[in-house]
DNA sequence: CTGAAAGCGCTTACAG
DNA sequence: CTGAAAGCGCTTACAG
């Protein structure tokens, strides 16, 4: 029947379907940076699994602009969407959660959480001690934790983690912080006193680069030299040079999780919201050392 | 006026406006594979460049897939946008063109386009001129082409700028093909005979790097054993080691540049549809060696 | 179970 | 120039 319509140039029309019943089967994906690799590989993830469950995904991409982010938000509002899944961007006021339930638009934070609600991210705290712990494991009592600005909880998380784990094993923990941003931890390593930590826990796949690059610079070298473990696991990862050790989340597993917990708030308004944490796995390349130790 | 319904709790219904009016101020960006940071900062720039415009971008991930690029094409017809964009998956049929014409949806292509109709992408052709010129210059003749599957247009823009400029020098053209994935691109050039070329053009950046590692892995170093020279100038292109030395197209400005096309589409469907090709240029690192022979 | 009518909230064309 | 009415194309609740 539809098909014989389409075939007389027929077509459906959603915006009609959607004034009467409210239904759009569209979810508003608000992602705080599209151009950091973790977070496509996440948008890609998101996509997938709100397609396999019959919507589509309206994206923007808000580049950590707070103003950019509140605009997206309110324009979700007047479509409408159903739904609403967000990245925090930087510098977001923590009352959005309270506003953002006011309107009545379901929705559910990823990766930058708020305290309460519907959540999918990785877990941080975890993340951080078991490369904490490999370090330790490899002889190192030197260890630092280089980036992160511990404003956000993630930062925090992922400080906690380390700095707990030091504690446990009776030393200081020490903060190096610097920008999430390849060049400027590069100076920050590079810059490093020859008598400082043997090795480093980074605040991400980014920070971890900017170390290696810096190493290489003041001719160290990662996993020789000074040990280094990332966060994130983004493909490149693996093709650095040396290829980087570092706490895997799978992006795309946050990503399929988040759209889980978004669409059950739709489903079950009344329930209480779902917070999804997934788990972390470490991935032992070189930049860490332990292979080298291994051919030794 | 508005400001004070909306304290009263009022908010504007787009989708009635859109029923009413038929104008949905909204654009279907259609990306062939967002987890590409090439693609990435191409859909940044060209979600700016709409929102500026007012319109909002929805956008949708087809991963290379045809058959998901004709489920959200059929959506986007649907739902209704004011227009699309696109960026054609792998494999597209060239009837594409025709279809989306007789739907009588506006549309323009990005990157890879059809032989017709409104696009905007960098020129290719130039690109790889630019490539092969600058290696001829430092005095390579065995120059190779890694990469590109000819098929499509941009890989045959590629090819043909690197080709007619070996041809003009009175020298063979040699395609090494490759997928476009840094694994294989890396396989190849490590299995590559120690009196093979000299010198090779990338199709893109990430079979460059490919290249670089495929090098490394076989006790060669890019820059002083061979040259290599990349397309597209990722961010990570500096950062790699040797940096990349590449050719640029700036993906923001491309995506920008669509935006354009698209717009003027719309508001002159009567107007011949644009064509933006933009400017490709040569950013001179280490991985071309030509840094290396001044410092000598 | 089937079919005609009402109505979603806007914009637009028309009457006053 | 202002204001009330019609209508966009669906879905839904209601009458037959």
């Amino acid at each position: 029947m539809r098909e014989a319509a389409a075939r007389l140039g027929y077509v459906y029309d959603r915006s009609a379907a959607l004034m009467r019943s409210g239904k759009s089967h569209t979810i508003g994906l608000l992602v705080c940076e599209i151009t950091n690799p973790f977070y496509a590989e996440l948008t890609a993830g998101v996509e997938e699994a709100l397609d396999d469950a019959g919507y589509v995904t309206m994206m923007a991409n808000t580049s950590e602009s707070v103003t950019r982010q509140r605009r997206m938000l309110e324009r979700f509002r007047e479509q409408p969407v159903d739904g609403v899944l967000i990245m925090p961007a930087t510098g977001t006021p923590p009352g959005l959660a309270n506003e953002l339930l006011s309107w009545g638009v379901p929705h559910a934070t990823v990766v930058r959480g708020f305290r309460r609600g519907a959540h999918a991210g990785p877990d941080n705290r975890a993340g951080t001690r078991l490369a904490t712990e490999h370090l330790l494991t490899l002889g190192h009592r030197r260890i630092a934790f280089l980036g992160g600005a511990a404003k956000n909880p993630v930062s925090a998380g992922r400080w906690e983690g380390y700095a707990r784990t030091m504690a446990k094993a009776v030393l200081v923990p020490e903060h190096l912080p610097c920008q999430t941003d390849i060049g400027q931890a590069a100076q920050m390593v590079q810059e490093l006193p020859l008598r400082g930590p043997t090795a480093l826990v980074c605040f991400n796949d980014s920070v971890a680069f900017g170390a290696l690059l810096g190493l290489q610079r003041s001719g160290r070298m990662a996993g020789r030299d000074v040990a280094v473990i990332g966060f994130d696991d983004v493909r490149e990862a693996a093709f650095w040079y040396p290829p980087l050790t570092t706490v895997r989340v799978a992006p795309r597993v946050i990503g399929q999780a988040a759209a889980r917990v978004l669409l059950h708030r739709i489903t079950n308004p009344e329930a209480e919201p779902l917070r999804e944490i997934l788990p972390a796995t470490l991935v032992i390349r070189d930049s860490c050392g332990a292979n080298l130790r291994k051919a030794v």
